[in-house]
DNA sequence: CCGGTGGATGTAACCGGTTACATCTGCCAC
DNA sequence: GTGGCAGATGTAACCGGTTACATCCACCGG
C-alpha cells in the first residue's frame, strides 16, 4: 500500500531496495553509507517525494523540538512583541513556537497540560496559570516564568515597581501634581500589581496619602477609552493618569481630547512599556521603557538552555530571578514641553 | 525502569497485572471490561499517575487533535478575535489550536510545511503564504484561506470590495467630500487590496478619478501615527482619508488632533473592521463593520468537518467561497453628528 | 458428557521513525 | 591459506499507544 498517503521509511527501503536502516542513514546524513548507495536511496526519496514524519521523528527521539508559549490572550503589542522575542531564539535553534492563548478559556489549566505534552519547554505570562499547576509541571520540564515571581521557578522579569515609582515621582516632583489616579486592575497579574504598588509608593513617598482608588479596568485600549469616558462624565479630572500599560493610555488618548479635554493641558498621563506607538502619537507618551522582546528572548533562552545537546534528559529548571533593566522615557504627555 | 520519567501503558500492564490490551480499554472507556478488573486498572493508573501520550496517541491514530492557523503576526485586535473565533470551534471539539506567526519570519513557508506536519487542519489568512505552497498542502489535509481568494481553496472572506465602496460613497454623497486619500499598502494581502479597489470604484462612481496616490504603509497603529504627522508636514489635509483598517485609524485619531487639526472639522476619517475600540473613542469611527470572530469560527467549522467523525479519511477539501455580511456604521468620524 | 457460545483477557502487529548489534563482504598481513 | 579487521548493510527492538485476532474459561442446552 505504498500509493496511499505519504510514503515512509519503508516505503522509501522497499523502493530502493535496501533496509530502513540505510535509508534512516541517509536522511541523517550518516556517513556511514556508501556513496553510490546514498545516491540510490536519494532517487528513491526524490522520486516518491518523502519527508520524515515529524511524529515518528518526535517518538524516537522523545523529544518535540516545540516550544510553547502561554499568554493570557493575543491582543495588544506587549504580547506580540514578546513572541516575537520568543520566536527569534527558538527559530534560531530549529525549534518551532507553539502559542497558547488562557483568555476566554473555561479549561486553561487542562489547555496548558496538554500543551506540556506537545513541547519541550514552557515560557508562561505571570498571572495566566495557577502556580501550582506550573511548579508540578516544572518538576518534569522545563518552564520559565515572564513578569512573575514564584519561589519555586526560573523568572524573567522587569522591576515594574521601580519603574513605575519613578515615573510617578516624576509627575509629582517636577509637575507638581498631587491628585494622581491609577488606571488598570492591580490584582490577577503580577505585572500591572507591581506597577501600582510602585505608584503607591511614590505617592507615600511624597506625603500623598488620600490618592483614589485605582481606576480598575482590563488592559487594552478600548478600557482605557471607557475609563476616559467615566472620568469626563465625573466632571473633575485628576492632576495626572498613571496607566498600567501603554494600551490603556491611547484608549484614553484617543478619547478625552475629542470630549474637549486636553492632555496634557487638563491632564497628565503616563504609560508603561514604551509601545512603538508612544514616540509616535501626539502628545508623544511618557512612559516606562521595559525590553519587552528581550524579555521573551531570555526566557527563550532559558527554557532551551537544558535541551541543548541533543542528549540531555530535560532536566528540570532551577529556580531563578532575572531583572531586566528598565528606563523612564520622558516625553510630552507628562506636562515636559520637547 | 518505571522509575524514570512518565509511566507508559506497559507500566500499568505490569503494576496492574494485566495485558496492554486491558489498560487501553480501561483509558477509552471500551465497555468489554470485567468490573472488578476496571477497578483494579484505574487504581494503578492512579498510583502511578498515568496519562496517555499525546505522541502515542497521535501515531496510534494517525490523527493529531490539532488544528494549525497561520496569520502574519499577532499584534493587532483583528487576529486575536479571529484566534478567538477559530478556538471557539475548535475548542468545543476537544481540538487544540496552533498558532503560527509568519510576519518577520524568512522560513514562512518552512514553517507552515511543518506546521501541516503537527496538524490536521489549516486556517490560513490571505497573503501569509505561497498559493502555490498552500494549493499542495491543501491536497492532503484540510485548508481554509481566511480573507483571501483562490480557483482551488475552500475560502471565508467578507466582501470588503462593497464595504470599502459603500463607506467612500457615504464620505462623497453625504458629506460632499471630493479629495480623498487611500491609507495602507494595497498589495500584497487580499484584503487591503479589495479595499483599496473598492474605494477606487467608488471615486469613479462620482467621477473623482484624480484621486492621489494610496499612502502605502503597514497596517498597524503605528503606521497610522506615522502617516498623520507625514499628512501634518505636507500642509492641507484631504478631504477624507479612508483607512484600511480601524487600527491605522486609530494611529491617525491619536496623533492628529494633538498637532492641532481638529477630526471630523478639518479632516474626516473612516475605518475598517468594527474594532472594540471603534465605538468608544472620540470621535467615534464610522467604519465597515466585518464579523470577524464568525469569520474566525466559520473557517473552523469547515476545516475540521471532514475531520470529525474518527475514522474519515482526511479528504481534501472540495474548492469553496464563502462570503459574510459587511455593514456600514456610520458614527461621528465621517461627520455625521449623533 | 460434550460441543457450542459469548464474554474477558492476552498476544502480537502496527503506526513511523532510530539505533544497538549482528552479519556479510573484501582486503590485508602473516 | 587463513585469521583479523574495517566498512557497509541488515535485523530487530524500541519509543507509546491501539486493535485484530487468538485464546481461555464458564456456562448452557442437548
Amino acid at each position: 500500500m505504498a500509493s496511499s498517503g505519504r510514503p515512509t521509511v519503508r516505503d522509501i527501503a522497499r523502493h530502493a531496495g535496501v533496509s530502513v536502516a540505510t535509508v534512516s542513514r541517509v536522511t541523517r546524513d550518516d556517513p556511514k553509507v556508501a556513496p553510490a548507495t546514498r545516491e540510490r536511496v536519494q532517487q528513491s526519496i526524490d522520486a516518491l517525494g518523502y519527508t520524515p514524519s515529524a511524529l515518528g521523528l518526535s517518538l524516537a527521539y522523545q523529544r518535540h523540538h516545540t516550544l510553547g508559549i502561554v499568554l493570557p490572550g493575543l491582543g495588544g503589542p506587549y504580547f506580540a512583541e514578546l513572541v516575537q522575542g520568543v520566536e527569534s531564539v527558538a527559530v534560531a535553534a530549529g525549534i518551532a513556537v507553539n502559542v497558547l492563548g488562557t483568555h476566554f478559556r473555561p479549561d486553561a489549566a487542562q489547555a496548558v497540560t496538554q500543551l506540556a505534552q506537545r513541547t519541550d519547554a514552557l515560557v508562561v505570562q505571570g498571572g495566566t496559570v495557577d502556580q501550582a499547576l506550573l511548579a508540578e509541571i516544572a518538576q518534569s520540564m522545563p518552564v520559565v516564568l515572564v513578569a512573575g515571581t514564584s519561589d519555586h521557578l526560573a523568572t524573567v522579569r522587569t522591576d515594574g515597581h521601580a519603574g513605575s515609582r519613578e515615573v510617578t515621582s516624576h509627575l509629582v516632583e517636577v509637575h507638581g501634581h498631587r491628585r494622581l489616579r491609577f488606571l488598570g486592575a492591580p490584582d490577577g497579574s503580577p505585572d500591572p500589581t507591581a506597577r501600582y504598588h510602585g505608584f503607591r509608593a511614590a505617592l507615600e513617598d511624597h506625603g500623598l496619602t488620600e490618592a483614589g482608588a485605582p481606576l480598575r479596568f482590563g488592559f487594552e485600549a478600548k478600557y482605557g477609552a471607557i475609563a476616559a469616558r467615566e472620568l469626563d462624565a465625573e466632571g473633575d479630572l485628576p492632576d495626572a493618569l498613571v496607566c498600567a500599560n501603554d494600551e490603556l493610555a491611547f484608549g484614553v488618548l484617543a478619547t478625552l481630547p475629542g470630549l474637549g479635554r486636553s492632555i496634557p493641558g487638563e491632564m497628565a498621563i503616563v504609560g508603561f512599556d514604551d509601545n512603538s506607538l508612544a514616540g509616535l502619537a501626539s502628545p508623544t507618551l511618557t512612559t516606562v521603557h521595559q525590553p519587552t522582546f528581550e524579555l521573551g528572548a531570555t526566557a527563550a533562552r532559558i527554557a532551551l538552555e537544558p535541551t541543548r545537546d541533543g542528549a540531555a534528559p530535560a532536566v528540570p529548571l532551577p529556580p531563578d530571578d532575572r531583572v531586566l533593566e528598565t528606563r523612564t522615557v520622558i516625553r510630552e504627555s507628562c506636562g515636559c514641553a520637547v
